[in-house]
DNA sequence: TTTATAGTTTAGAATCATTCTAATAATCTA
DNA sequence: TAGATTATTAGAATGATTCTAAACTATAAA
């Protein structure tokens, strides 16, 4: 059985065609930053026959689950991101592609009182490039 | 002459009953985190007519001419903020509300190299709140 | 191995914030 | 005040994402 579809049954997801090459791209490189747009794309490529609505499905599913984690970028797109790691990014609009940042590399010093009744959830940052000229 | 038509006129703004409406909203409060629905609402409630576009318009200007500050929260909407020092913000997704961290209760230690070429823009922090329990 | 059921995929419609369009209105300048 | 310029507007367009409900596929039970 293939390392693809392994990890679908263990997440109680049913081995489709359309999941096991999501899965595949997914696992192929060790970090990717995908959009919905990005990763249809990439299947449509590859021949795979896969529709917009499933490639969202599929991406909130894994995200759901704990697989990516899903996360916004300005107000352009959804994002999903193999690395689950706490950690932030570099943000370059012109390429439109995300580098990561370590989540050690940026102390939070303090800040102000959280309002009673509220904890932190997620921590968003994001550094914007520009060109240097 | 008001001091929300000074504000437009120097601003190269023709002072009109719109224009005069926001400026005066904004200048009310010495700190404003308002989006285009929110202030619609508002000026509604004031019996000023006004169309969205109108809103939008004007809050991109005026973000333009370095009057407010313009940013977005995840995937949600777009804000405009009269604060215009360099900070981040809470974001209480249950009340849709915002609330300012000064810069320098953020340290940014170190990060990975940036692209060659590029050089950092702006920087977006964003810590979500949610409930307690 | 068939069958029933529960889970998936799909095309296309719906949604929602924002921007665009191009017609009308207000303001300004001479 | 006329003519030029700038603003406002309603409604259409846009684009990413989600929804809908019909068609399909995988699975478990017989």
């Amino acid at each position: 059985m293939s390392n693809s579809k392994k990890i679908l049954l263990k997440n109680n997801l049913r081995p489709t065609t359309q999941r096991i090459a999501i899965i595949n791209y997914i696992l192929q490189k060790h970090k990717v930053h995908i959009t919905a747009a990005k990763l249809m794309t990439h299947l449509k490529n590859k021949n795979i026959n896969i529709s917009l609505a499933t490639v969202y499905n599929n991406l909130n599913e894994l995200a759901d689950k704990g697989i990516l984690k899903k996360f916004f970028v300005n107000n352009d797109k959804m994002w999903f991101d193999t690395n689950l790691q706490d950690h932030y990014h570099f943000y370059d609009s012109e390429r439109d592609e995300l580098i990561d940042i370590d989540k050690n590399e940026i102390a939070i010093s303090k800040h102000p009182e959280i309002p009673s009744g509220k904890i932190k959830d997620s921590i968003n940052i994001i550094i914007n490039l520009k060109n240097k000229d």
